[in-house]
DNA sequence: CATGAATGAGACTTCATTCAT
DNA sequence: TATGAATGAAGTCTCATTCAT
């Protein structure tokens, strides 16, 4: 995850696992079985981590949206598996098979599950009708792409970044697009799962100290 | 763009250019040199869009900010160019000098520009107070994460994809995220640039039958 | 015998022999020493082979010698002991202490009985004074050059092979060299050991059309 | 030759020919491709000297044959191609292409080369009907045998080798075969090529000094 | 200015060998 | 005594880079 698949060694995969370079063989056939092990079990974890939250929910669609985005953010965005996402979008043109592995276990189970809370919240009387595939991709997508962009451009000392917290966009985009869900948007944004002033002060756009790389 | 760096072998970057590989070496003198130009270049194409779109402009602050993330579609996403989020995405940590630039060159200037439309539409009372950077993050990442799937999955036959359409994919994103920046959102969904009924017949019940591509 | 040294993995030599790989080595300290040992049991059978057949004889020296080649023949070049041959041809080259003992045990004892042979027929009166080495030589090298072309070629699907019957070549080989050794070649080939007619229906002109195997 | 294929690793052949390890790979792709052309290229060789010689011939049936043998002998058991005999004994199995190609380039045409003189013969009134096939395998099988012999032990020191003069054992060869051709052969072994006494003196059984390698 | 043949460091992979159990 | 997981040296092959022409 942080090199990508061609920049990383074998011999260092094997060392970070305490075995030896031939012991890694014992166990995966080629370097590019290894890779499509590893994208395999992160994903795993990831699709069972969307099914543990997919069960039943009482409160409004708005929470129940804003408690699954956040979980994951929390359990994905904010670890170490965030850096799937970019293997993955880095490599599926050289490895095709990849993409039909992740479009059936991550990409439709994640699509279906978003659909349904949605279709949830218009049935229920909460959200305007929407269509629902494009809605679930611009629910998710601003979450994963800062996931991404966190792995990337996070790990680099950059001069002038405009330091975003997650935290607050995370609060931002759900403040945004809930309020856009819901059916009649009341003059204040009483959406929000937990309410926060609009902007805090916290400065911005300070040059953040670079945290080394390793 | 399509196989990453590694996976790019200088033999057939020079063969497509129509040269030698040895010619390839008179003008850059090592295949990270090439490839950092390559990013360079395609970067400063990105930024010539820029600020292409951020002339002068009259009409609300709606209509402003999704003329400009329209335009980056169809100046950006759609076109090749779209391959440099991906290959800078994958390749950062590798070329860390890249994140400065990409920084610089990108980032800053369009969090810049779309910081300061979303300010524009405060300023006129379009807009709620919302915090800056964590919208226009919001605003752009659905768009950038579209470009990002489809050129890494668009390339990818796969069967039972969820065949979003683009256009609408923005749409929806248009419509929900300005619907929920303005200050009192109406009973009906006004804010659209182009007049179109809320969700157009074309029947999206949840589990969609996988239409195949090929 | 299959692959040569180099190709066989002691993995495969363990399996087939129902142990495992550790096991071999209680035994053997290393490939070299278990090929060398392979080489030795089956040379050591191949020198029982020949001791059996030296045993006393009392037809005509003619008649010795083709007891003793087509004896060897089905005792050796018809057995999987062929593949000994080949190995140590193939190999003594880099095993080169395998040379000393195959020119012990093998090469000297049987040119030790051929060469008593020959001379037999010549104190007797039988054959011709030739020199004894070559004979012995002219003698064997026929029947061990076949038996080292079925187990290489002859383990291979060939189009349009040749289909000699080792039978056939033997009883050729028998009958031209025997005519030759014979101090007064009669007009008609009596010296053969089975009466058969001279050239046997089957007809044989030149260019056979090919019998194709498998 | 000298190690069969396994045992040959790319650099040294790079280095004996002068070039680097990559360079090999401009010309071959692999090594199994190198080896192939190894054995092509040496053959082609081998075919082309079968066919130079069987032109037109004008003495008698046992002079051409002599004279094929003997010519063979000269060109190839004596050369450095004899190894191709020795390495395509012992690699077909792990080759079975090699098998075809062989049968085709070699083993065919030599064949044919062979029956044609023993049937002109025949036609000629010189030599017994014989059955082809089987005899041409015998008139051939012990100048190839003597060839992969001297190739692999004559490489290696061994007290106590017998040692046969290639000269002598082909000569005892053709009396003994010829003279098993001829329709009426007669008392004396006039059917030799140059006429030689039986057998000289010279001393066999000598501890020949061994003849280092390299 | 352009070529393309040659290079050789470096990476993946194999497999004989070891050794704790 | 037997196992089989682990090792790491060694070999094949790739490909960025060089340079004489």
């Amino acid at each position: 995850m942080e090199k990508g698949f061609a920049a990383t060694r074998i011999e260092e995969v094997a060392h970070r696992a305490g075995v030896s370079k031939g012991t890694l063989y014992l166990y995966y056939p080629s370097k590019e079985e290894l890779f499509k092990a590893v994208v395999r079990q992160n994903l795993s974890a990831l699709i069972a981590r969307g099914q543990e939250l997919a069960g039943a929910y009482e409160g409004s669609s708005s929470a129940l949206l804003a408690e699954l985005l956040g979980m994951y953010w929390k359990r994905v965005g904010e670890t170490a598996a965030t850096g799937i996402h970019k293997i993955v979008l880095a490599e599926v043109r050289n490895f095709p098979e990849l993409a039909q592995f992740y479009a059936d276990e991550v990409i439709l189970p994640g699509d279906r599950l978003l659909c349904a809370c949605v279709q949830r919240g218009i049935d229920r009387g909460e959200f305007r009708p929407v269509p629902l595939h494009e809605v679930a991709h611009a629910l998710m997508a601003p979450i994963i792409f800062m996931a991404l962009h966190r792995h990337s451009f996070g790990a680099c000392p950059v001069r002038g970044a405009i330091d975003v917290d997650p935290e607050r966009v995370l609060q931002a985009h759900l403040d945004l697009v809930l309020h856009g869900l819901l059916v009649r948007a009341p003059d204040a944004p009483k959406a929000r799962t937990r309410p926060r002033p609009p902007t805090p002060p916290k400065p911005q756009k300070t040059p953040k100290p670079p945290r080394g790389r390793r």
